[in-house]
DNA sequence: TACATATACTTCACCACTCAAGTATATATT
DNA sequence: AATATATACTTGAGTGGTGAAGTATATGTA
């Protein structure tokens, strides 16, 4: 009994926070640069892959987005130059992604934005239920 | 610059794991309950507030949406009975919001389902990169 | 070689939001 | 009491997704 209800302080912490959080970020991101968090993690994706570029379905896993969103979010990307498509010459189906150099730009910028919306967020969290947070992932 | 980089790998972990965790949990409660986890927040809310009422505006506040994105959540939660309408005697312009019963019994059976996926969640991620979120988070 | 099955997308119809503008009620100022 | 301003929503138009079905290419099997 007292560690289930332990362990539904702990999952109470883990999704409120990483809701809430992501969601704060998300609005930056949005309100800053033009870009959600999901396109922002896009660009982080790809610029982390070798050469810069990547398969539709393995972004979309990663982000735990399905392929058809992927679709939907790499249109406007494409549009305003973000991205650019790729092709595979060994398999046909696959249409890689690769990012542009506005891309890149837009990146850094968005990541300066981030990390200081997320120092601000932190020290909110702070004062009001971040010790939970801290405390539930402590004990993993 | 050593400072920089170190927040700026804390600032990754929290945006990565907030919005891949969230958006895992998310996806868990919609497949099980038929409810996404914006929706399972906004009982939360409700069950932890004085006479399980709120104020659509301190929904929005809480769950940073807007109130026209809370407005719009409400909408299919009254028509299946998780929650309902109460008036404020005192400012008419107020719209309280407050839980059901039916809206309980889906609220328990939620969170079971989310303490159980958190759990399994948590394990997966330490293989990968939960390594990094925790000593993020012990580092604050 | 032919055929079944799997993979990598894309498209359609729909839900989950956001911002800007509108409505109704409350509050502060004169 | 009259008017300006603020608050608590709701509505319209558009973006960010989802699941199911469709298309094109690849792969395994007889």
């Amino acid at each position: 009994m007292k560690n289930e209800e332990k362990y539904g302080a702990i999952s109470k912490s883990l999704w409120l926070n990483s809701a809430i959080i992501s969601k704060h970020l998300d609005n930056s991101l949005s309100a800053v640069h033009g870009v959600g968090l999901t396109e922002y993690m896009v660009l982080h994706s790809l610029m982390a892959a070798s050469n810069h570029a990547l398969r539709r379905i393995d972004i979309a896993e990663s982000l735990a987005r399905t392929a058809s969103g992927i679709t939907r979010i790499l249109l406007p990307m494409e549009k305003i130059g973000l991205v650019a498509k790729d092709v595979n010459e060994r398999d046909a189906r696959v249409s890689l992604v690769k990012i542009t150099p506005a891309g890149e730009v837009l990146f850094n910028n968005a990541t300066t934005t981030l990390n200081a919306r997320s120092e601000v967020l932190l020290k909110n969290l702070d004062h009001k239920g971040a010790d939970k947070f801290l405390a539930l992932l402590q004990s993993i």
